[in-house]
DNA sequence: ACCGTATGCCAACACTTGTTGACACGCAAT
DNA sequence: ATTGCGTGTCAACAAGTGTTGGCATACGGT
């Protein structure tokens, strides 16, 4: 998402890739990686699957490209402390609804070892660099960092993957209200004994 | 797991039909259900492909007979109001490192309708059923099961899936203690506004 | 001993998958 | 007009998939 591109002059076949990634993305997120067959995406996009080889060169670039991903966590320091729960849970289900490319992750990760690997990358790198900003204990931060995805991608997970009706029929700001308490605690509480 | 056969007499094939169960458990659980092939399943179990159709049906059959699955969830009504969190948690915790069954229904759930399916049935049937057990407000009900489901799945998901390396290596009981809170909060804990 | 049946293996089918190479068209520069 | 290259289509390949039918073998009941 959002790649900062050198000054490369566009190319005739922009809207063709454009075409590719977004309905690798829809795909990928409906079916998973095994599921959504090259030739389903080339069908989508109304190309050729030879096409989607062309532009990125296999099945594992193509997912590539579309899993790129960047959390676009605000930035914490300027958050009263008391209420960093409520934006975090606020701004993952906001961040979820609008772009369905953490959907496909979350699918593809569960059977992909390279999706698993980008998910833990962007968990461990993006969260543990917000989580680390307040100062808390450094050797703590990790394991907040954890708790806090546990609790989010279980989140998604339910109510995205699983499909969970309660989960599914609550409002986002219902589940705010129930889940913004608990990333409180694991991001601020004092650790249990 | 655990089904209750009626008193049919022991076929001589039992073992190989044992046998392939494991195997399929395992490479369920390992690589989703799309990557585990039925070959691959036949050659752990040291018998031919065909057995597996034979004593299976079809792949869709063997994964709804490997994935038969119980959370054997405590009686709630004999716990102590105030540690039901800290239970629960614990009995998943324990549940899941024992049994790779539930596991690969997560595993699968992810790309798979029948087994997302299964796994909505477990959690909205079982989870419900227990948290109905002590008396609150039956409108709430469902959704505080979903809020523990979210929880607890995402606390699976994190540690057995994606394996984020401070969920791997917290130990159970640590993670017991700063969960146990959420579950508490989940299960009796007033509404918010 | 005989016979029906359960158990197992082998070979093959029909299909889908990712991937590749050859060939046609159209644009831009010379 | 001609050349080169980017863009696109078509057909095909090799590998792997779930699944099926036929055939051997060994067990259990008579």
């Amino acid at each position: 998402m959002t790649s900062s591109a050198p000054p490369t002059q566009p190319r005739r076949s922009d809207a063709t890739r454009a075409a590719i990634l977004r309905a690798a993305r829809e795909r990928f997120a409906a079916d998973g990686y095994e599921r959504a067959t090259i030739r389903a995406i080339a069908a989508d996009a109304q190309i050729d699957p030879s096409m989607v080889m062309r532009y990125y060169g296999s099945k594992e670039g193509l997912f590539a490209a579309a899993a790129e991903f960047d959390l676009r966590l605000p930035d914490l320091t300027s958050v009263p402390p008391a209420r960093l729960g409520e934006v975090l849970v606020r701004h993952f289900l906001a961040r979820w609804e609008g772009d369905e490319t953490l959907v496909a992750l979350l699918r593809a990760a569960s059977t992909n070892p390279g999706a698993a690997e980008r998910m833990r990358g962007i968990f461990a790198n993006q969260l543990t660099a917000a989580v680390a900003t307040f100062g808390t204990d450094p050797t703590l931060t990790a394991r907040r960092a954890g708790l806090v995805a546990s609790q989010v991608l279980g989140l998604a997970f339910t109510r995205y993957i699983v499909r969970l009706p309660p989960m599914v029929d609550t409002t986002p700001d219902e589940l705010v209200s129930w889940v913004a308490p608990t990333l409180q605690r694991y991001l601020t509480g004092t650790p249990p004994s």
